[in-house]
DNA sequence: AGAATAAACTGAACCGGTTTAGTAGTGCAC
DNA sequence: GTGCACTACTAAACCGGTTCAGTTTATTCT
C-alpha cells in the first residue's frame, strides 16, 4: 500500500535524507541550506545545494505542510447555481488573476463549487478544519454576510471582494463600482434622458445594493427621481421580468441601467420583441462588458472591468497577509470604464406608444 | 513557528493520539476502528468511535497524505488565453459537475491556469511531483497531443475527455459532438440549403477536427461538396474573419455551422452588418448553447450539451480509476441536442448580391 | 592561557496519521 | 495439557520534512 505504481517522481523520489547522506551531513543542515536559513557555512551550504540539485531533489509538500501546519494552497468557494455559473465571464478571468499571483509563490488554488444552498459555508468550514487552505477569497459578499463570522470563528486569513457591510476584520480590495454606474448614468443624462430605470441584481449581495444606490445618487445629483428601480438578481429571466415591470409603467424609462450584461441582453432582447427601437425608444446600458456584449444587436454599451487584476491583487494581499507583510488596509482597485456602444442613444423627442 | 495562531480548529486540534489517550487504547487500535479495518473487537471500536466524536477529532489531511502517499485532490490545467476564459461557458459548468463527484469522496479540486504557451506542461509536471494530486482531468485535447506522454511519464492517472487521437492508456469520458453536427448540417439540408460552410475551431484540437470531419461527412451524405470551410480558432475575431472570406466567395454559402457559439455570434453580427438578413440571406448554427444566445437578434441555433455531467462523470471515472474499481474502457455520453431557433431559416430564392 | 561567545553542525523529537512486527490471551483439537 | 491458530491489541517504525537542544570547533576578549 505505501507504494503507490501510480505514484511520481521516478522509481522512488529522492529525499532530504538522501541529500544529507550523499552530501555528508545531516537532515538539519540540509534542511537550513535548502531554506537559506542560518546555521551551515557557505561552502557546506554550496555543497548541500549542489548534491541536492544533482540528485534532483524536490521537497515535498506533503511533508512540508505537515511538519509547518500549512497547506501552500489558497481557496475559492463559488457559490452560484451551476446552470448559471457559465453566463458570467467574471470568475473564469478572476481565477486566471488569482492563478498570476499563485504560481510565482508556489502556492495553488483550491476551488471549491457550493451548488446547494448552506453549502457554501460547509465548503469553507471543510476547506480549513480539513487544512487544505491557508488562507480564503471572499466574493459575492452579501448584506451582512454571515461568512464573515464564520471565518473569524475559524481563525482564518482571508480576503473579501469589496468591503462588507457588516464589520469584517480582514482587508477588501475594492473596485469602486458606484463611479461605474454614475458614468453610466451620466452618460445618460447628457443623452438629454430624464426617466433612467435601473434592473438591480440581487440585493442581498453589497454589489447589488451599491450599484443600485450609486444609480439613485447619481439620479439625484441630477436633480432626477430614482422611482423607476426594478428588482432582479442578474439572471436573464430576472432582467426581463423587471424589464417587462418597468416598460408596463405609465411613465415607462427612456433609459434602463441593468446590473449586468446579461440582464442588459435580455432585456434588450425583450424590449426589441415588444417592437421597441433600442437606442430609439429605449437607451440600455450593462455592467461586465462580456465578450459577446460587442456583437449583439445593437452593441451594448457597458462598463468594463478588470477581473484579472482584481484576482490577481485579491490573491497578493491574501498571500502578503500569510506572510505577515501586509498592512491591513484596503485596496482600491481603478473604477469600471464606460465603453460606449451603440445601445445608448439620444433620447427620443417623445415617448414611443405602448 | 510551530504555531500560528491563525490555524484553525479551536486552541488545539484534537489528534488521535488525544483518542487514544481518552480511550485508553493505543493510536494503532484507534487508526484501525475510524478506517473500519480489522484488529479492534466491536466494543471497543464502538467506544473509540464515541470518544472520537466527543472529542471532535477529525482526521488531518495532511498527516493522512504524508502516510498514505496521496493527496486526495484532483487536478485540472486551464490552458486558455485568459482573455478568452470568461467568453466559454464550458469550463464553469464543467468544474461545477467536477465538483459534485468530488464532494461526495472528500476529495478537492486543485484548478491551474496556464496563460503563458508551454506553461500548461509545467503545471501538469509541478502539479503531480508536488504531490497536489492523485489524478488529472485532461481537457481541450489537441492533434497529437504532448500532454499524454507526459501523464505517461509522470505515471499519473488521468481522464481525457473524448478519445485523444494519439494512443493514450487513460480512460475517455467521450461526446460525440459529430452527431451534433450532423444534426445541424441535416438540419439545414432539410431546409433547402446546398451551400452549406463551416467556420472551423481550432484544428489543433480533436473536437476543432471532429467537427470539421463530421461537417464534411454530413455534406457529403447528402451529396454535397464540402468546399466552404474557413479555418478559425474559437475566438470572436477569428470568427468574423472567417465569415468575411467566406461571404466574400463568388459561391457564398446560405448557411454557415459554426465551431462555437462566439464565433457564431460574432459571425452573425458581422453578417448584419454587412446588410445581410440572418436568416433571410444567411443561416446560422452555433455550438454550446450559450446562455446569451437565446437573446441575440435573432437566437441563435445551437447544439446544447451539457457540460456538468461531463465534469461530473470525468471526476467520477477517475475516481473509481484511484479506487481500482475501474473497468478501463471508454465512457459515451450523450450527443448533442440540437436547439432550433431563429438564426436558421429555409434556403433564400437566389443568392443575395454581393 | 583560560574563559566566554559565537558559528557550524548533529541527533533526536516532532507534526498526525498508517502500517508492520510482535505480544498476550482465547478457544479448540488431539 | 501441549500445540496451533486466531483475535485483539500494543509498541515502534515510518512518511519527509522542520526545529529544538546540545555538542564540537573556532574566534575573541582579558
Amino acid at each position: 500500500m505505501q507504494l503507490n505504481p501510480f505514484e511520481g517522481n521516478g522509481p522512488m523520489a529522492v529525499t532530504i535524507s538522501d541529500v544529507a547522506h550523499a552530501a555528508g551531513v545531516s537532515k538539519g543542515a540540509v534542511s537550513y541550506a535548502l531554506n537559506g536559513q542560518p546555521g551551515v557555512s557557505q561552502d557546506t551550504r554550496d555543497r548541500i545545494l549542489k548534491v541536492a540539485k544533482d540528485l534532483g531533489w524536490k521537497p515535498s509538500l506533503r511533508a512540508k505542510g505537515l511538519s509547518s501546519a500549512k497547506a501552500y494552497a489558497l481557496g475559492l468557494v463559488v457559490a452560484r447555481d451551476p446552470s448559471l455559473l457559465g453566463t458570467d465571464p467574471f470568475f473564469p478571468a478572476f481565477i486566471a488573476g488569482i492563478e498570476t499571483a499563485l504560481t510565482e509563490h508556489d502556492y495553488t488554488l483550491v476551488l471549491s463549487v457550493a451548488t446547494a444552498p448552506g453549502a457554501e459555508e460547509r465548503c469553507y468550514r471543510k476547506l480549513v478544519e480539513n487544512g487544505r487552505v491557508d488562507g480564503v477569497i471572499l466574493t459575492d459578499v452579501r448584506h451582512n454576510d454571515s461568512r464573515i463570522g464564520l471565518l473569524n470563528e475559524l481563525k482564518v486569513p482571508a480576503v473579501t471582494l469589496n468591503r462588507p457591510d457588516a464589520s469584517s476584520p480582514f482587508p477588501a480590495v475594492s473596485v469602486d463600482e458606484s463611479a461605474g454606474i454614475v458614468a453610466a448614468v451620466e452618460h445618460l443624462v447628457a443623452l438629454g434622458h430624464t426617466r433612467i430605470a435601473h434592473v438591480g441584481g440581487g440585493q442581498e449581495y453589497i454589489h447589488g445594493r451599491s450599484r443600485r444606490k450609486a444609480w439613485a445618487d447619481a439620479l439625484a445629483a441630477a436633480g432626477l427621481a430614482s422611482d423607476l428601480f426594478a428588482a432582479a438578481d442578474f439572471t436573464a429571466a430576472g432582467g426581463v421580468a423587471a424589464t417587462a415591470e418597468l416598460l408596463r409603467r405609465r411613465d415607462r424609462p427612456t433609459a434602463i441601467v441593468y446590473a449586468n450584461d446579461l440582464m442588459a441582453t435580455a432585456g434588450q432582447s425583450y424590449a426589441q420583441s415588444l417592437g421597441l427601437s433600442v437606442p430609439g425608444d429605449l437607451s440600455i446600458t450593462g455592467y461586465d462588458n462580456a465578450e459577446f456584449t460587442q456583437y449583439l444587436n445593437p452593441p451594448l454599451t457597458t462598463l468594463a472591468t478588470d477581473p484579472m487584476l482584481w484576482g490577481r491583487v485579491a490573491a497578493q494581499v491574501l498571500l502578503n497577509q500569510l506572510a505577515g507583510t501586509h498592512g491591513g488596509g484596503d485596496t482600491a482597485l481603478p473604477a469600471p470604464r464606460l465603453v460606449v456602444r451603440a445601445s445608448t442613444g439620444p433620447v427620443p423627442d417623445r415617448p414611443p406608444a405602448a
